[in-house]
This record gives C-alpha cells, sequence and structure tokens, in this order.
DNA sequence: GTCTATATGATGATAGAC
DNA sequence: GTCTATCATCATATAGAC
C-alpha cells in the first residue's frame, strides 16, 4: 500500500479511537511505519491529513447504509434492516464521534464531511419513509423528514448509551424500542 | 464561594465545552481565578477534580430531568414533556458527551457517574411508561426499558446531528419524529 | 491555603541531510 | 520521498517559600 493511504488509514483507526484531540501526528505516523518528514511531505499537517482520513470515512460508512437502504422489501424492511445491521456498538461511530469534538466542529474542512454524511442519511431514509407512505406501506400523515432524524438519532445516541455502560446492551434496547413504535406505523 | 466550589464549577464548565482530553487543569485554575498549588492542594490531580465535577452535573442533570417526569398528566405527557424540554442544544449534553472520550470510559471514577446517570434516566422513563400502560394510556405490549432507551438515544443522538450540522434543527426533527412515533401508541 | 519556581514528557512542526 | 535532528510550546505535576 501506498505511503499516502498508510497515512489515511491509520489516521480513520487514530479518530475512530481517540478523536481528534488526542489523536497526534506521532501516533499517526508510528502506526502508519512512517517518519516525521513522510507525513509532512504529503500533507499539510495534521488537520489536512485527518480531513481526508474524514472525507474516506465518510465515503465507507455512506455505502455500508445505502446497502440496507437499497435493499430489498417494504420501505419498513429497508428501515428496519439498518436499524438492525450488525455493529462494533462499544467502538461507536467514526463518523458521529467527531462531532463531539470542539476542533473539528469549529474548522469548516473537519466538519463538512460529517455534515454532509448526516445530511444525506436523513435525507435518503426519508426518501424510503416518503415511499413507503406513498405505496401504503406506512402510515401517512407524519413527517418523513422528522421520522428518519428520529431514527439516526436512535442509532447515534445508542451508541453514546452503549460506551455509558460499557456494554451493548442499552444500544440493542433503543434499537428494539424504535422498532416497536416503527412497527405501529406499518399498514399491514 | 469557596475556592473548591469554584474549581469545580470551572471544571464543569470545561468538560462541557472541551471534554476532558482538551480540559488542562491550568485552563481550570485560571477559569477559578486560582493558583497551581490551590488546585493540588484541594484535589489529588486532573482525574480526581474531574470525578468530582461530574459527580455535580450528574446530580443537576437527574434533578432536571425529575421535574419533567415528576410532572402534572398522563405518562405520554411527561415522556413528551422530557422530550420537549428547552436544551442548549448546540453545546451538547454535558454528561453524555463524556461517553465519546476514551480516558473517561476507561476509568471507573469517571465513567460511574455517566454510567449512573443514563441507568437512572432509562429506568425512571421505563417507570413512567410501565404506568402509563398499566392505566390505560399508553398500548401495552411493548417493553418498557426498550421504549424508554429509545427516547433516551433520541435526545442523545439529537445533540450529535445538531453539532454535525452546527444547527439545532436535526435535533428537533427527531424529537418532533419520536412524538409521531409515540403519538400512535396512545390510547386516548 | 495559596503562591511562584521548577521538572519531565508530549505535541505539532521545521530544517536539512541522504 | 524519506529520514533524523531540533525547536517552541503545552500538559501535568512536585517543591518549597510565604
Amino acid at each position: 500500500m501506498a505511503t499516502q493511504d498508510r497515512l489515511i488509514e491509520s489516521t480513520q483507526e487514530l479518530l475512530w479511537e481517540r478523536g481528534y484531540v488526542g489523536t497526534s501526528p506521532k501516533a499517526i505516523q508510528q502506526r502508519a511505519g512512517v517518519g516525521q518528514g513522510s507525513m509532512y511531505h504529503h500533507f499539510d499537517g495534521k488537520p489536512d491529513l485527518a480531513a481526508a482520513a474524514l472525507r474516506r470515512s465518510a465515503e465507507q460508512m455512506r455505502a455500508v447504509a445505502e446497502a440496507d437502504l437499497a435493499g430489498p422489501g417494504t420501505a419498513h424492511d429497508r428501515v428496519a434492516a439498518y436499524l438492525r445491521r450488525e455493529r462494533d456498538v462499544l467502538r461507536g461511530c467514526r463518523i458521529g464521534r467527531m462531532a463531539q469534538d470542539p476542533e473539528v466542529v469549529a474548522d469548516p474542512r473537519l466538519r463538512a464531511p460529517v455534515e454532509e454524511t448526516f445530511d444525506w442519511l436523513r435525507g435518503r431514509i426519508a426518501e424510503v419513509i416518503a415511499e413507503g407512505q406513498a405505496a401504503g406501506d406506512l402510515r401517512p400523515g407524519a413527517e418523513p423528514a422528522d421520522l428518519a432524524a428520529a431514527v439516526v438519532a436512535v442509532v447515534q445516541g445508542g451508541y453514546v448509551l452503549a460506551r455509558a455502560a460499557d456494554s451493548a446492551e442499552p444500544f440493542e434496547r433503543a434499537v428494539r424500542g424504535a422498532l416497536a413504535l416503527l412497527a405501529a406505523h406499518r399498514t399491514d
């Protein structure tokens, strides 16, 4: 693998594990097996490298979500598939985690991929829900964009509860609760 | 105000704004208007002071939530009041934020108040929902603990979406979505 | 109890050899 | 392109005067 790619991949991992503030250039270099100069040759510095890593993580997260949302079955099935997807719950969300970091939120280059990912995800789920309402699969009346935001929030909040408890259980409960609420919106 | 209290309060604010990793003893001292020696006289170090600050924030968060959950109205009304409470959305949750910090999660003294707060909150909301089901206010069948976890997750996830978007809108949408889903579980 | 040195290591980056 | 100095600054604490 090329040096750039190794640097980006190491940064993706470290941002996930330790956040932006907790990730040092030195740690990135060591994990990538690369010297100082090499990193600063390919990237302007920590923010530049982090931006590249976040863009790549965002792409990957979109692809994984799209696989569930474009899958087979009714709208309800596809949203349920998204909620039920197997996740490494205690590691949290690579993208959602960044929203807690003040330096990420303050830097437009770092926040952009985070914002775009959730905008896309909420919009995509809203689309599925709207289809379901139009097809008579889901009860009409509720605003699809609101329901979509709630679905995404349950997952992101589930991660928070799981890490707080050091256990996947609260995440699984939150998902089951959301599914129970959604089931009442089915018409079949 | 006593020096200890000023230190604890400054630490509460800084943990909220910058997280545990991002909060330095120096910053705490400066905000409290206190010298180095003074801080180390009253507390063993950063972890000790942070633990005291988190315990106090946890107490305060419990009291605020209990005010909504013990309020007037049906079970549905009280859960809705909790969801609808006015929040400083872009600042996020003082307690939930800590769950993202690896050093907090790794240190039992720091994680304990976080875990206990969410355990209590999920349990308390589950109690209210169970009451509502027993009273015929809420549709029976769904597991109260699951619904409670979903409700708490919507709020915590709402904060994540809001900070990602640098706007309160996704939070408000998520709450509206959750309310729409809950409304379908009312029996009146 | 509070303050001002002082110490040790990490952070984020630059300089310049190879 | 990659490496090894080197640097200024910050983080976290200890020591000891007052």
